[in-house]
Formats: structure tokens, sequence, C-alpha cells
DNA sequence: CTGTTAGCGCATTCAG
DNA sequence: CTGAATGCGCTAACAG
């Protein structure tokens, strides 16, 4: 069986004759005559080493079947070569990326890139790439996840932020092997992550009734793209629960959409102020959108606090600057959360790798719940009692 | 030379016959008696079209030996198989890995968060991976410009983002043909893209001379982490130099420390406010530290705009909301402008992949100068004519 | 213009 | 515990 491959391994004994290994340890090799190997690989490793290939892929991923001298032996060349595996080698080789791929509406805004910092980091330390790509339409989203047979070879793993994906389009996802985590929604038997989103509607109603607020504005509203516009509508529903059980009219009228953005907010704002029957206090689903109500109540000589109450939701980093009173969530974990359970998911799933039968990373019994960060008020001055005016 | 390979070829022509490409077509081919080969490669495009890889792959990148016909026919069949290269495979042979890589010393805040946005959209548009690296200390940065090595196997190209990067790490980068492009610094010969700081200095300090302001502060200094720290120096220099011009004293004791953030600006702002001459106006070297100077302000109930006045650099989106006169600059423009030129070098390089002699991505002509974005003024309520206090 | 074939660098059976 | 051989899926010479 010495075949074709034979003028093969010639050459490369060649190559390894000629230039000698110890000339690609520095980077200014250009003294040399010889032309030094361009790359260096495997091969050099266990040449250096007097071994073979195979058992420095044992050693250096830490594969048991290797007697403790000799790894430690083919860790020092690897070192002093500084050998790094070629990843596409790897991947092609082992089917893995060592990639995880976060999917998200937009990177802009806080907290979209707050979440993405926070997953970031934790993949970083896990010594995985990490990878962004926005979908800011449905067809973004089904492109990437339909074709997840594409997916597969380029992702060990998607983070979901925000992102609606449909049970078939789950199942694609775990016959082949690509693991799964989401933040702002559930998909059960994955890592997810988010808030109790009634609860934080319900935090504001109870925040401004107690404050004596009976007519409240709403800024709410269906945001673009793919994003789980369920959120608004849970804070809508407990927001209007809370209302109705302290017999407070409710009506849909008072819910204008912001689009959860500044100008939305500004917008939706300025139409609240407008109405016959102006509100003594505006619930913003957001910050962001509060951001922008600010303004419009700037523009109309408001006082915010005093003449108009206002409260917002994230706490978002620049709302103590303005002094908005918000429904805190913690942002900043989200992401490093869901990112530490995929990991761990990844783990597990790599050690089962080669257990026929199941799928590699499919659905767990553990992640039957997602995780629940507390949400919380922050009382700040662009609240207060209702005044008399 | 039919040695060993005989055998696979045997075999990968069993599993065609077997279950037949088109099982592959549906996700859910779970219904077929034999299991259909999970992967579906170039061979079975090859198969179904009646033509070898080697066509299919070159129909299928457009290169130019191809009879349209056939190209036709072989784009049919992968688009009705949904064939998609696997990235893996691609990045082993042909040495591209078709990713392109920003490194960024954080993923948090206003600005850095638009650069990415702008730079994944151009690298999204034109069918590149994008990864995404925070370096936030020199250690960091040097863990990823040293192994150049190992860069050169996991992306084509580097975007750098406020990071410092040394002669020797720029050659051994061009000597291994990946690609560099810079924000916020130049690197001749790459494309790059960095504002005229000392223009923004000077910009501020005339606005604020022309209000009569004498007594000016100025909250700057070095940010954390491997940030290329001459943008604050820069824009010392023409904020200075304009204040020498017009014979104001100035002294670096009325420089501090900032730390380009939220906390550090307000921190900056009250020990300005504790001095025993207080200035009655402040450049503040980013908006983020003049939002937190503006804490500051707020809290000894100075009056933004008539007790002190108040400007910043960027125009960060919220400097609308609280009425921040800026000094602009496209934030926005900056990532997508870096990533088109990139895009547009890679490209090229691309063409003149197996010339000889060069290496494939070095320094070119074309970007000796950086392009710089325009700055300018924006005029809001946080400065005004010196009062009489 | 098209087909054949040899690697790309590594992981991984399977024999020792 | 270690080594030799095979192939992951594709590109790139080189033949025809």
């Amino acid at each position: 069986m010495q075949g074709p491959t034979g003028t093969t391994d010639v050459m490369k004994a060649l190559t390894l004759a000629r230039g000698g290994v110890r000339d690609m340890v520095s980077d200014d090799s250009d003294t040399t005559i010889h032309a030094p190997p361009r790359r260096l690989t495997i091969e050099h490793v266990a040449a250096e080493a007097g071994v073979s290939v195979a058992t420095v892929s044992r050693a250096l991923r830490g594969l048991p079947n290797v007697t403790p001298s000799t790894r430690e032996r083919v860790r020092a060349v690897a070192d002093r070569l500084n050998y790094h595996p070629d990843p596409a080698a790897t991947r092609l080789a082992a089917g893995r990326t060592g990639t995880v791929t976060l999917a998200i509406p937009s990177l802009f805004g806080w907290y979209f890139s707050t979440v993405i910092a926070g997953a970031e980091a934790v993949c970083a330390d896990a010594g995985l790439e990490f990878q962004v790509i926005a979908v800011s339409t449905p067809t973004h989203r089904d492109r990437l996840l339909d074709e997840s047979r594409r997916l597969e070879r380029r992702t060990d793993a998607l983070i979901l932020v925000d992102v609606t994906i449909e049970p078939e389009q789950v199942a694609s996802l775990e016959r082949r092997g690509v693991g799964l985590a989401t933040i702002g929604s559930n998909v059960v038997g994955h890592p997810s992550v988010c808030i109790d989103d009634e609860l934080v509607g319900q935090i504001a109603a109870e925040h401004l009734l107690a404050l004596g607020h009976r007519r409240i504005g709403v800024i709410g509203g269906r945001p673009e793209g793919p994003m789980s516009f369920d959120v608004p509508e849970a804070r809508w529903r407990g927001f209007s629960r809370e209302l109705a059980a302290a017999d407070v009219a409710v009506d849909h009228e008072c819910n204008v959409n912001g689009n959860f953005s500044l100008d939305g907010g500004y917008e939706a704002m300025t139409q609240l102020l407008r109405a016959p029957s102006r509100p003594t206090a505006v619930f913003a689903m957001s910050d962001e959108m509060a951001f922008g109500a600010l303004m419009a109540c700037n523009e109309h000589s408001l006082r915010v606090g005093t003449d108009i109450s206002l409260i917002g939701v994230d706490d978002h980093e620049f709302s103590r600057v303005v002094d908005l009173t918000t429904v805190r969530q913690p942002v900043a974990d989200h992401g490093s959360v869901v990112a530490r359970l995929l990991v761990a998911a990844l783990r597990k799933s790599a050690r089962h790798a080669g257990d026929p039968g199941e799928p590699v990373v499919g659905a767990s019994d553990e992640h039957d719940e997602p995780v629940r960060p507390a949400v919380s008020l922050v009382e700040r001055s662009s609240t207060g009692s209702i005044s008399c005016t």
C-alpha cells in the first residue's frame, strides 16, 4: 500500500531535511539559505519530537492513550515551535468547527452590543471563535436557519438573540448536531435566558399606580425584523392586567408603537402628548424609547417627574444620566449566561461524540426551564406623584 | 496509480448508488430505507450533473474555463440540491478562509458597536464571515498579532480598531498574506480611516473661545487597553495650540483623565469643579465622558450652557437627547468604509493570487493616505457665552 | 473546455 | 501505548 502516497512522503521528508524545523521558530528566518517550509505542520512537530503524527495529535489534545513523559516531550516541542493546529484541517478531519455564531437583529444599540460583549468574552475564554451575524429581516433568518446543512459546516452552535425560530428549524439543527441557545425566547431542551416580561409590565404598572396615576400611556410596539415580538406583548399583558386589577381603564389606544428605537419613542410620545386627554404618566417598554420620549417632553416644555412621569425598561447605562426611572434587567449577564450554558453543553456532547444513535448535540432535559434573571424597579426622578395641574 | 484510493472511489460510488442524491434535497429524508449520505459533497453534484468535480468547482466559482451551458446546468443542479461547499475544505485546499476578523478594545459602548455594525454589514454583503475579538489588554493584542502564523490560517484579513500595531507586526502580517486595515490609526500602505484629531481639538477650542471662555478644562486622558492613545494626544495638541494662539494660558493641569468612559467623565468633572479656579467651560474628548460630566454638573446644580459650558466629541446618538454641543465625526461610516476598502483589496489580491514573488496581500501604494472623514461642529445648548457670575 | 489526480493538515480507525 | 494508513471535501495543477 505504498501506492501514490509514496512520492508525497518523499517530498515531505525532503522538505523537513532541507530547512529543518528550527528555521520556523522565529519570524525572521530570511537569513537561511534554503527557504524554510512556509507552514508549520504537525509533521514537523512529530519529527522533532521523534514520534508519529498520531501521537502528537493525541498528546496535544489531552487524549488518554499517551504516556505522560511522551506527552510532555511533545508539548514542549510544540511550545518551542509555537505550533498551532490549522483550524481548517481540524474542522475538515474532525467535523467540529470550534466556532460559535451569534445571530441578532442588529449590532447597533446598547442592549444588543451588551449581549454580544458578554457572549464574546465567554467564548474567547473557552477558546472558541466567535462570529456575529446580523439578521435584520425574517428572510435573513430563514436563509440562515433553513440552510442548516450549510450552517453545520460553519459553526458548532448558534446563539439566537431575540430571533424567533420554528420547531422544524430547531429539529433540523438538532439533527445536524448544531448546538442552540436563545436569549429573549425559550426553546425547550436548549439553554435559554429570558426575563419575565409580564412581571416587567406589572412592576411598571404597580409603580405608576402607587404614585396615583390613572391616565397612563404606553410606548411599546413591535420592533422591526424577526425579533420575538411576544416581548412587547407580554409586557403589555402584565401591565394591563395590573391596571385592570386596580380598576383603571385600559385601552389599546393608549399603546403606541415606538419601534424600540430612540426616534420611535420620540414620535410615540409626541403622539401621546397630542391626545385630547393627555396621560399623566407613560410606560416606555425600553429605555431607549424613553429617551426619545424625554426629548418630546423637553420640546413641549414639560418637566419630567413633575408635569409628567416616565418609566422605562432596561436600566440602560445612560438612564442614570437623565435620571430615568426604569425596570432593570441585568442585560450584561444575558450574553455571558447563555454562552456559559452553551459551552457546557458543547463540552458534554463532545465527550459523548461517537455515541451512536443520538445526535451529537440535541435537546437536553436539563434545559426545560429557561434561566430567568431577576428584574427590579430602579426609582429615579423621572416618576413622581401625580400633580394637580 | 489506482493504488489505495481505489477502495475509496468504490465506496463513494456505492454511497452514491445506494441512497441517490435525491434523498438529500429535503431535510426530512427519514422515510428512505437506506440512510442517505449525511453530507452533500461536490461529488454528488458532479454525478448528478454528469461532469467532473473540477468542472463543478470551476462552474460554481465563476471561473472562466467553462462553457456557459455547462455552467448553467451545474448551477441548476447545485441549486436544486441546495449544495454549498464546505468552508473548511475550501480553506484547507485553497488557503483562503473567507473570513474577516475585527479586533477592538471592547465590544461595549456606542462608538465601538457602531463601528462593528458598519463593518459587519459590508462583510456580510461581500459573502465573508465576520469574526469579532476583543483585545482589551496589550497582552491580548500581542498574543493576537505575534502569532500571526496562527492568524494566517484563521482569517484572510484583520481590521484593527483603535488598536496599535508595531511595524514588525505589520511586516509579519504582510509576509503571511493577511490583509490589514485600521481605524483610528494609519498604517502606510494599508486601508485606514482616521479623522484629523488635531482638527477636532482645534474646532472645540475655537468654539469655546468664540463664546468668550478663557478658563477651560479638558477631560481626556489615556483610555485603558491597547487603544492608540495618540488620539487624545492629538486632540490635546490641536486644542492647546489654538488656545495658545489666542494667548490663553494652557497648562496640562487642566487636562484630567476621564478614561473615555461615562464614570471617568463624571470623576474628572467632579475634580475640575473642585478646583480653586473653576473653569467656565469644559472640553470632553468624547460624548460619553461629557455625559458623565453632565451628571456631575447636575449634582452641583450647575445649569449646563449657562453656568458652565460643555462640549464633547462624536455626536453620540444620545447627544441630542441631552442637547450636548459636540464635534461630530461620522462614526457609522468608519466601519463600513474600511471594510469596503479591505474587501476591494482582498478581491484584487485574490485575482493576483499565484503571482510569484509578491505576497498575496501586501502593502499597496493606493493606501498611502488614510481616509479622513470630515468632522464638524454641532452646536446645541450645552455651550453658551460666558456668564458674568 | 473538461477530466484526473495529488495534496491541503489533521483526526482517526486499525494493527502492532 | 504507539505508528501507519486512510479520508474529510475541495482546489489546483496537469493532461487530454
